[in-house]
RNA sequence: GCUCGAAUGGUGGAAUGGUAGACACGAAGGACUUAAAAUCCUUUGGCUAUUGCAGCUGUGCGGGUUCGAGUCCCGCUUCGAGCACCA
């Protein structure tokens, strides 16, 4: 039998489907191993040859755990709902759940065709109404809980409602959108709408009036990892601040949390540090600056306290409720124009127009430490978002401070000792403190690190303002007006939002004619006909956003039929987390903050039982696409080869890189591309039509997109998994290019022929000779060393040595091969199946034991040193295994080779190290 | 601007502080073949030798630690990623 990719394949693909091999139940008698994909958004162009990059990577861990004995929970599922199906339900009327359907199909087929080892029998989708289902019910868990900062734990909303029976707002220590002061009494006199506006405040899944990112073009708002540089990242439209009454979830009171949770988990540091950055933790102080004249404080935020005698003016937000508060009559005309002109500006232009700008209020505020008086004004350039939305300006210490003095002519004071601000600020930390010295307070002298310290205790024991941390993560704005999403489990009567019944969960996403917002600026759910209970109270109209339904996937995967429970506490106990979890890293500020979110959300509620739900994380990188150009000649049909191009005036075009092999063109395809090039002629050289190429992004435009069917149907599906993994570290980006292939290629068929020899199995009974133990042995830890480490190119490289090897000793001992086909079958299961079956098993390569490494085999009995003089190496010596230190140190010295190098030089010393080298250092 | 990574042949990439370039691609030469494909063998970092065994040099740049540095430390350069009027 020859190897035939086409004809093993299904086969064994078909088997594995009859059979259920890859299900998986719990089963107490085994450890359990946990590997997760991020899971796909099924889009209309299908998988390229980068997307299984990652699935293959995990399928191989989770196919080796299996052989070591674990029962190994490994499942798909599809993240269904998206823009890109509604903005083409919008363009052709059809169904968004068709579209989806229809894509879903499609990543299945070619899933399939590379044979991965998924509990298909556990697949969910989150259009599903049995999957969205939890996640409404998450939603109204949150809606119902609120964030106890002293018990640092999510709590039920009853409890705050009790307290404020009792004790109105006294006391209270809860995350909330505004501090506020009620009695009792005053509670107890609330209606029933005030009641609900002041829970809002404390609510994790609240409705609040935020600044947000709203996108003209997509007709909704947008998440702050949705938005970068003022475009939206689907799409690339502008995005400009909006103030809109919607859903968020309070993920702000979970930063430090979500913080101090990195710590213990299994991620890149680079990743870690992504998250640290957008959580953007930064310790410092909240100060009051009294207002000259007025009953008013101004509450700034400072990570510089040692700063506050250089505080020379101070700087409001032009949304900063205080503007109002402190102008007088005679600047308000202009502080109104200076809003005025700002308003109109979108937050991408505010951010590309770096001219300084500004406006003075008329106020002035007194310096709590200099007792100096210090005009207040108002700029863009301070955030209403960050803070307090106020600032005290030290000019001489932060370049923005610098520019807006220097614009407006203001003073500037230099507090370190030996800073030049005539140019620039001085924003060093460090250095001794000088012009800080008070009625009540004196720094100078002091080390800036003293003085930040020493003002913060001062500031503190006089009340004029509080240590305080802030933290630049957001709320999350959980509002979508879309029509592809989860419906909210939410109704309004008389203006107060309640949440359905969980009983009544799930609420379905209704039919609609259009997936338009209506005439009236409603979003599309406004056309559906009946939408509101059956007492007549009209549900929400926005959708939930994408990243809810991926929040908490990972969980439902643990027991995706259950419709009592997200998951039962049994299945959750059993399962836990997730050991392993592979995917990219554009999802490190979104998915991976929610999901960490909702996990400790749920944990705090009792419903899971670990805190972190990914234990650990490895990011595959990127696949880019390898582009193939021909060079025309300008004004003609006539193609230069990439060689002689710089001879003519040439436009580099892009060719379909599927009719390039190894960067010379076929040119009868060629011709037969595209009907303008049925007439091409070509500049050859050397006989050939040689192309250029560049690496960028995989993209049909580009002429550069590889299909993996095309490489299953040409190489097969182990050959393509061989090759995915053999281009290089699973983590790092590179560029796809099909032309190593033919390597792994070879390397299978050679593996085959160590077991068939003119179609006939010559596997035989025989005893192993002791160089096919060796070399099994050898490869036994090397492939189990680097699965453990995810370095699966160089464990391929392993096989290739041990194939050629075994070969050229003409191994055909049935102990050996019987190995060498456990070993591979993670990598490539199909002819590991088929060779498996040959060998005469009944039953799946799945089902057998990893093999362990016997050190006895692979012990060398020689061992080669390297000789050098001086740390050069000039020559190797043999030496039997296991001589002793002293006589390799003997034997080196008084080798034949050394008598040149020791003439006329004395020893110093000589450096033994076992089996590797000797060097003798001489003077 | 701040933070984190990375830099090794023509290419993808190997190297617990111990003979740098494993493995693979590509290229060159050869064998088999009427021919091609497939397969197999040899060479392949650079330079000098190749009628001589060999020698020198070499992991972005400059220093340092060490008997010995691609690997550790300090200072740069370039590229990539994240954050960014965040006070």
């Amino acid at each position: 039998m020859q190897y035939n990719h086409k004809e093993i394949e299904p086969k064994w693909q078909q088997y594995w489907k009859d059979n259920n091999v890859y299900k998986c139940d719990i089963n107490k008698d085994k450890p359990k191993y946990y590997v997760l994909d991020m899971f796909p958004y099924p889009s209309g162009a299908g998988l390229h040859v980068g997307h299984p990059l990652g699935y293959i990577a995990s399928d191989i861990y989770s196919r080796y755990k299996r052989l070591k004995g674990f029962n190994v929970l490994h499942p798909m599922g599809y993240d269904a709902y998206g823009l890109p199906a509604e903005q083409y339900a919008i363009q052709t009327g059809q169904h968004p759940e068709i579209t989806t359907r229809q894509n879903i199909d499609r990543y299945r087929s070619q899933l399939d065709k590379i044979g991965f080892s998924y509990d298909w029998s556990r697949q969910i989708r989150t259009c599903d109404p049995e999957y969205y289902k939890w996640t409404q019910w998450a939603f109204i868990k949150m809606f119902n809980s609120y964030y106890d900062t002293a018990a640092d734990k999510a709590m039920p909303v009853a409890d705050l409602i009790a307290r404020f029976e009792k004790e109105g707002s006294k006391g209270l220590k809860a995350a909330c959108t505004k501090e506020l002061d009620f009695t009792a009494g005053e509670w107890n006199e609330m209606d029933e709408k005030q009641k609900s506006d002041v829970l809002m405040n404390y609510r994790l899944a609240y409705l609040g009036n935020t600044m947000v990112n709203w996108c003209p073009k997509l007709g909704t708002v947008l998440a702050n990892d949705e938005v970068s540089e003022g475009v939206s990242l689907r799409g690339g439209y502008p995005v400009e601040q909006k103030l809109m009454y919607q859903w968020c979830l309070r993920v702000s009171a979970y930063a430090q949390r979500l913080l101090d949770g990195l710590n213990g988990i299994d991620w890149t540091e680079s990743l870690k540090e992504t998250q640290r950055n957008w959580i953007g933790r930064s310790e410092g102080a909240e100060m009051h600056f009294k207002i000259d004249g007025k009953d008013i404080d101004l509450e700034i935020f400072t990570t510089r306290a040692d700063t506050v005698f250089g505080v020379t003016f101070m700087v409001l937000a032009p949304e900063s409720k205080y503007v109002d508060m402190i102008t007088t009559e005679e600047q308000r005309k202009a502080v109104d124009d200076y809003l005025a002109s700002i308003k109109h500006k979108t937050e991408r232009e505010r951010m590309i127009d770096k001219k300084v700008s500004g406006v003075f209020t008329g106020a002035y505020a007194i310096n709590p430490l200099s007792k100096k008086k210090i005009p207040v004004w108002v700029s863009d350039y301070v955030l209403a978002g960050y803070g307090t939305g106020a600032i005290m300006a030290v000019p001489a210490h932060d370049s923005r401070d610098y520019a807006f003095a220097r614009h407006f002519d203001l003073p500037v004071i230099p507090l370190i000792e030996g800073a030049d601000v005539s140019e620039e600020s001085f924003e060093a930390k460090e250095g001794i403190i000088i012009n800080s010295e008070g009625e009540e307070l004196n720094l100078n002298g002091m080390q800036v690190k003293d003085a930040i310290a020493a003002t913060k205790k001062f500031i503190e024991e006089k009340g004029i303002g509080k240590v305080k941390v802030n933290y630049r993560l957001r709320d999350a704005i959980f509002s979508r007006q879309r029509y592809w999403g989860e419906p909210f489990p939410v109704y309004y009567k008389e203006g107060i939002p309640y949440m359905l019944d969980v009983e009544k969960l799930p609420l379905e996403l209704p039919e609609v004619d259009k997936y338009l917002p209506t005439e009236s600026g409603e979003p599309p759910l406004g056309r559906a006909k009946n939408w509101c209970t059956p007492e007549g109270w009209e549900f929400e109209k926005c959708t939930m956003p994408g990243f809810a339904g991926s929040s908490a996937y990972y969980l439902r995967y643990m027991d995706p039929r259950n419709n009592d429970a997200l998951v039962s506490r049994e299945a959750n106990g059993y399962w836990r987390d997730v050991d392993l979890y592979i995917g990219g890293t554009e999802h490190a500020t979104g998915h991976l903050i929610y999901s960490r979110f909702w996990n400790k959300f749920l944990y705090d509620l009792g419903e899971v039982c670990t805190d972190e739900p990914f234990r650990k994380l490895i990011n595959q990188g990127m696949i880019q696409g390898r582009s193939n150009f021909v060079y025309r000649i300008k004004d003609t049909n006539t193609f230069v080869s990439y060689g002689l191009k710089k001879q003519y005036d040439v436009t580099p075009i892009h060719v379909d890189v599927n009719i390039v092999s190894n960067d010379v063109l076929d040119t009868e395809r060629f011709k037969a591309w595209r009907p303008e090039f049925n007439d091409a002629e070509f500049i050859l050289e050397d006989g050939k039509y040689v192309c250029g190429y560049a690496v960028e992004k995989m993209s049909k435009s580009m002429f550069n997109v590889v299909n993996p069917d095309d490489i299953v149907e040409n190489y097969g599906a182990d050959t393509l998994r061989l090759y995915e993994m053999f281009l290089g570290p699973i983590e790092q980006s590179k560029p796809w290019d099909t032309n190593g292939i033919d390597g792994v290629s070879r390397f299978i068929k050679k593996l085959w022929n160590l077991f068939y020899r003119d179609g006939k199995l010559i596997v035989t009974d025989s005893e192993p000779t002791k160089e096919a133990l060796k070399s099994i042995h050898k490869l036994i830890k090397k492939v189990t060393y680097d699965i453990e480490n995810f370095s699966y190119n160089t464990s391929i490289s392993a096989f290739m040595i041990c194939v050629n090897e075994l070969t050229a000793m003409k191994c055909t001992s049935r102990a050996v091969l019987e190995n060498l086909t456990v070993l591979i079958a993670p990598f490539a299961p199909h002819v590991a199946e088929e060779l498996w079956h040959a060998l005469g098993h009944d039953k799946t390569v799945c089902d057998a034991v990893w093999p362990e490494c016997n050190e006895e085999y692979i012990k060398e009995d020689n061992v080669t040193y390297a000789v050098s003089f001086n740390g050069k190496a000039r020559f190797n010596m043999t030496v039997s295994a296991g001589t002793d230190v002293k006589e390799v140190e003997n034997l080196a010295i008084s080798s034949e080779n050394s008598a040149k190098w020791l003439e006329g030089k004395n020893i110093v010393k000589v450096i033994v190290v076992p089996g590797k080298i000797v060097n003798i250092v001489i003077k």
